[in-house]
DNA sequence: CCGAGGATGAGCGTACCT
DNA sequence: AGGTACGCTCATCCTCGG
C-alpha cells in the first residue's frame, strides 16, 4: 500500500518533469529523423550496423559527443536495458536520464552470441580498451569440438540472443528422428525445419543428427563470467539469471575508462545487480571496489554474487533487497558514509520490453519494467546528495 | 503415503527491424 | 516477406524429507 503510494508519486514528478524536458538529446545526430508519426513520441533509429559510439581495435571511427550539462558526473552512471523495446521507450529513458544519446551495441561484435542493447551513460568515450584475452567471436573458437558434428548446411557461425528458458529434450529428439528418416544431405523442407528450430533455441550440433541446448557453463562462458560462477542453484534458475545477466566484456569496454581514474578503487551502487555483471566486468577491468552497495530482489541472485564476492573481493559488499526500500534518506546517509558513489550502475527489468513476452509487454509501464523511474530516482537523489558534500 | 518445491514441456502473438 | 526477441503460464511429472 505504502508502495504504491509512494511509486505514484514518483511517477507524478517524473511526468511533470519529462513535460518540461522538451529538448531533444544533442550531440552527434545519428541518421535522419523522421517526421512525427502523429504519435507524441520522438523516434529513436537505432544505429546499424549496432555498434555503439566504437568498438575494441577499430581507430578508423573516432566518434567524439558533447554530454548535455545536467548530464556530466558525479556521480558516473551506466544504464542498460534491450535495445528491440516498444516504440518510444528509449525515447523516453534517454529523457529522464538527462537527454543523454543512447549507445546500441551488439554483442556479437565483441563475443560469439548476439545481444542487443541500449546503454546510457556519463563515462567519457575515449581511451576504451577491452578486457584480455579477447573473447571467441565465433562458434567454432568457441567450442570447438562441435565443429565435428555441424552439418555443412547449417550456416550458424555466431549464436542469437542468450535467452533466460531453453528448449526441451523432447525436440531434440524429434530433430533427431525427422534427420535419421531423411537423406544425406537431408531435402530442403527438413532443413528449413531444423534450422528454423535451431536458430530460436540456440541450438548445437553435440552428435550425428545430434542438436542440443547450451549448457550453463557455456552460457557463463560466452557471457564472460569466471566458470561456475552461477554453480550451486538450480539448472532452470541458472539460466534464468544468466539469460538476464550483462555481457561482460561488452559492459567491461565501456567501463574500461574508469580504471585511470580511480587508482585507488571505487565506490559502486548497483543497482538490479543480478549476478554481478558490473562488478565482474570492474573485477576483470582490475578496479578495485572499496564499497558496493547492491540492491537485488532475487535471493538467489543475491547469494551468488555474496558467494563469488567473498571468493575474490576484499572490500564492503552491502546488500539490499529492494530498490523501493532504498529511500533519497538513505542514500544521503551513504553518501556521507562513503564519500559519495563513483559509479551507479544497473539494468532494470526488461520483461515487459522483450519482444519474447506474450503476456505483459506493457511497456515502461509494465509492472517491472517501471521501476526504471527507480533508476532515475536513485541516480538523481545520488547526484544531488554528492552536490551537497 | 503425503505434500512442497523443482524440473519439464507445450503453447502462447506481436512489434519492429532488415 | 522474413526473421528475431534479458518471457509467462499452466499442467504434469519427479524428487525428496517427513
Amino acid at each position: 500500500m505504502h508502495h504504491r503510494l509512494q511509486e505514484i508519486v514518483i511517477m507524478g514528478t517524473c511526468l511533470t518533469m519529462s513535460k518540461k524536458k522538451r529538448k531533444r538529446y544533442g550531440g552527434a545526430a545519428q541518421g535522419n529523423r523522421r517526421p512525427l508519426d502523429g504519435s507524441h513520441e520522438e523516434p529513436m533509429p537505432l544505429p546499424n550496423p549496432m555498434v555503439g559510439f566504437n568498438l575494441p581495435n577499430d581507430r578508423l571511427r573516432s566518434v567524439t559527443r558533447r554530454l548535455p550539462q545536467q548530464a556530466i558526473g558525479p556521480p558516473f552512471f551506466y544504464y542498460e536495458n534491450v535495445a528491440l523495446a516498444p516504440k518510444g521507450v528509449w525515447a523516453t529513458i534517454s529523457r529522464f536520464l538527462y537527454d543523454i544519446e543512447p549507445e546500441f551495441v551488439d554483442s556479437k561484435h565483441l563475443c560469439a552470441a548476439a545481444r542487443k542493447r541500449g546503454y546510457i551513460h556519463n563515462l567519457p568515450i575515449e581511451n576504451r580498451f577491452p578486457l584480455l584475452p579477447l573473447p571467441p567471436k565465433t562458434i567454432f573458437e568457441a567450442f570447438p569440438h562441435y565443429k565435428k558434428w555441424w552439418p555443412s548446411w547449417d550456416p550458424r557461425r555466431q549464436l542469437n540472443c542468450l535467452q533466460t528458458s531453453m528448449s526441451s529434450a523432447k525436440l531434440t529428439e524429434r530433430i533427431q528422428c525427422a534427420l535419421a528418416s531423411s537423406g544425406n544431405p537431408p531435402p530442403k523442407s527438413v532443413q528449413k525445419y531444423v534450422m528454423d528450430e535451431c536458430r530460436k533455441w540456440n541450438l548445437v550440433w553435440v552428435g550425428k543428427n545430434k542438436v542440443a541446448h547450451l549448457e550453463p557453463d557455456e552460457v557463463e562462458y560466452l557471457l564472460g563470467f569466471p566458470r561456475d560462477h552461477t554453480r550451486g542453484v538450480g539448472k532452470t534458475e541458472r539460466f534464468k539469471s544468466l539469460g538476464n545477466s550483462f555481457q561482460v566484456d561488452t559492459v567491461a569496454y565501456h567501463l574500461s575508462v574508469l580504471k585511470d581514474m580511480y587508482p585507488n578503487g571505487v565506490n559502486v551502487l548497483s543497482l538490479f545487480t543480478g549476478i554481478g555483471g558490473g562488478e565482474v566486468a570492474l573485477h576483470r577491468l582490475g578496479i578495485h571496489m572499496r564499497t558496493v552497495v547492491s540492491v537485488e530482489i532475487g535471493e538467489v541472485n543475491r547469494r551468488i554474487l555474496r558467494g563469488w564476492w567473498d571468493q575474490t573481493q576484499t572490500g564492503t559488499l552491502i546488500e539490499i533487497a529492494d530498490v523501493k526500500s532504498l529511500t533519497d534518506d538513505r542514500i544521503a546517509t551513504f553518501v556521507r558514509r562513503f564519500g559519495g558513489f563513483d559509479l551507479v550502475i544497473g539494468g532494470s527489468p526488461c520483461n515487459n520490453l522483450a519482444g519474447s513476452n506474450r503476456h505483459h509487454r506493457d511497456g515502461l509501464e509494465g509492472e517491472q519494467s517501471a521501476l526504471f523511474y527507480h533508476y532515475f530516482r536513485i541516480v538523481d537523489a545520488v547526484k544531488s546528495a554528492m552536490g551537497r558534500m
